[in-house]
DNA sequence: TGACATTTGATACGTCGTACGCATACATGC
DNA sequence: GCATGTATGCGTACGACGTATCAAATGTCA
């Protein structure tokens, strides 16, 4: 570089020497926005072309990230001076791995998933998600085509959560046993898990497709024909499905008369206490109360006996 | 306080404020005459049915007292403020008088639940069901408080179809057997039931809770625990309800295909049909299609396997 | 410099459940 | 008979929802 001399830097270095100090400063910080081409061009009544110098020298030197139509911005780890300024990246490094809409689209489902976690699947709205995420409601449909699908994602998403040893505990039983109380664990991390999806419908669910793929192979070489197998790979999730989806119930019902205790449920509690003293339910009405929210002890009881049931059919009682 | 938004409260509750302050003012004492309801509108400029639910929220309160063809009084123990204003205590429970009520609400439920039957659960709006009954949507809730309460009904409705036989047949298993395939054939008539209600949630559903008292009673003299008893009740509906589901979701998916190939469903299989063409699902992808869906058989599978169980249980194997 | 493909967000449409207010008819007590 | 509180039927309107449409703004490239 033989710019030693006297001779001025050309305009474009100015001002991108002036973004980088800034950003080294730490006055810009990462994932501010920079000013847009344009702008830059009408602020330093320059050429929209020089700003683009500008931009690109930034981006090459690693400070910044440009996406076409959203804007440019302070890219992460920038302002730690870990690299010389002035020495660029190869320029080929700049879209290194996935098109990028993959770590939003995640960003997106994951703060849906938070949002259903503590509040419930019906607090996830478009426009709910959006306010979540900074943004309007329509930025949304640019990562997911519809609620339908951004619901399904969210499953995908939370039964990668669960991962199932490769080759997995010996005999049949300690398998399905280990599928369904991970499915089981995942239901009651996430309550509307089973809101989201039909656990009987795996297809375009692929962590779940997973699940049902290891749960076949579990039931390779017992002797079962087919249909067997199918109907049995699909039995478990049943299982969890139906006690999940009720604890989901008690959970909102819960959580509402935790909020209110106005009018429709304190009216539901009223109602059921009235027809239980009518006499026509004795046996129901004489039910100790504890007992029936113990859904836990209740997914037990549902999963022993069916597992006690299969091994029945095995012939192995 | 209520004053989150700038939205004027309307005009009954604005009136009731004014009759309130005046009460716990010690302005009107207890056994003091108010206006009556015909005073009120006139002097307010409402109409009778405005006045007449001032009254009614200062008398949900408990600071008013009304009584026909006599007037209403300030209450006694009015004026001491013991209960945040604004807070209801008694809805009164509204019990619909027989005589004509009583006719056109089951007309009503039996028209949602045609409604439901012929094209889904979603097909059912306020709306919709009141122009199938001639009228405008506010008078349904002449009959029913809201949705809610509409569905629920439907459901009891419809669970009254299945009668129980009151000795019923000899030992615990046919028993046990029977209430489970009543519940399965009305699931299958009615393919929304599984949307409508939580099985294992039957309060409120009179007619649920009646299935519910017959299971247990085929449960008593089998010297089980009172949890198991409890737990095994509730299991029995509980696996009608998850295939059931898959039954409604079935046929949803298939109606819709049937009316539009279009976008999203299609785009469902297509997408399906790539994820068992990875590779990654070796036995899922060489399942028959057809056995996937014969849920008459997955049902088959389900209940016997877990009557299997339960008997081994008792120690009958 | 201008044409381009993307991304965005504001506006708006058509649904939904239902709160509100009105008019009218009814039942009850003085 | 008369005034009282109540019940019924219904038209209007509000706020929330999912999402279609489209203009504006962006970085890029000829």
């Amino acid at each position: 570089m033989t710019s030693s001399t006297q001779r001025p830097d050309p305009p474009y270095r100015r001002i991108a020497a002036e973004f980088r100090t800034r950003i080294l400063a730490g006055d810009l910080r990462p994932g501010d926005r920079v000013p847009s081409i344009r702008q830059i061009a009408q602020r330093w009544g320059v050429a929209v072309a020089t700003a683009t110098k500008v931009v690109a020298v930034l981006r090459d030197e690693g400070l910044v990230e440009a996406k076409v139509g959203a804007g440019t911005v302070v890219s992460a780890r920038a302002s730690r001076k870990e690299r010389p300024a002035g020495q660029a990246v190869p320029p080929a490094a700049r879209q290194a791995g996935v098109p990028k809409g993959s770590l939003n689209r995640r960003h997106v489902l994951r703060t849906a998933i938070a949002i259903a976690d503590a509040e419930g699947l019906g607090a996830v709205s478009m426009r709910r998600l959006a306010a979540e995420l900074g943004t309007g409601p329509m930025s949304l449909y640019r990562h997911v085509t519809g609620k339908d699908e951004l619901v399904t994602q969210m499953a995908d998403e939370v039964f990668g959560e669960a991962e199932l040893p490769v080759p997995g505990p010996e005999g049949w039983r300690a398998k399905l046993e280990l599928v369904a109380r991970r499915q089981w664990e995942l239901s009651r991390r996430h309550l509307w898990l089973p809101r989201a999806v039909s656990f009987t419908r795996p297809l375009l669910v692929p962590n779940m497709m997973a699940h049902t793929e290891w749960t076949l192979r579990a039931l390779d070489g017992l002797g079962l024909p087919v249909e067997t197998r199918i109907r049995e790979a699909l039995t478990l999730p049943a299982l969890v499905h139906t006690v999940a989806l009720s604890v989901a119930e008690e959970a909102e019902a819960e959580q509402e008369t935790g909020v209110t205790l106005d009018g429709w449920r304190l009216l539901q509690r009223r109602r059921a206490d009235e027809l239980l003293s009518t006499g026509r339910f004795p046996l129901l009405a004489a039910l100790p109360g504890e007992t029936v929210s113990d859904l836990d002890g209740m997914f037990d009881h549902i999963l022993a006996r069916h597992l006690d049931g299969f091994a029945v059919m095995l012939g192995e009682r």
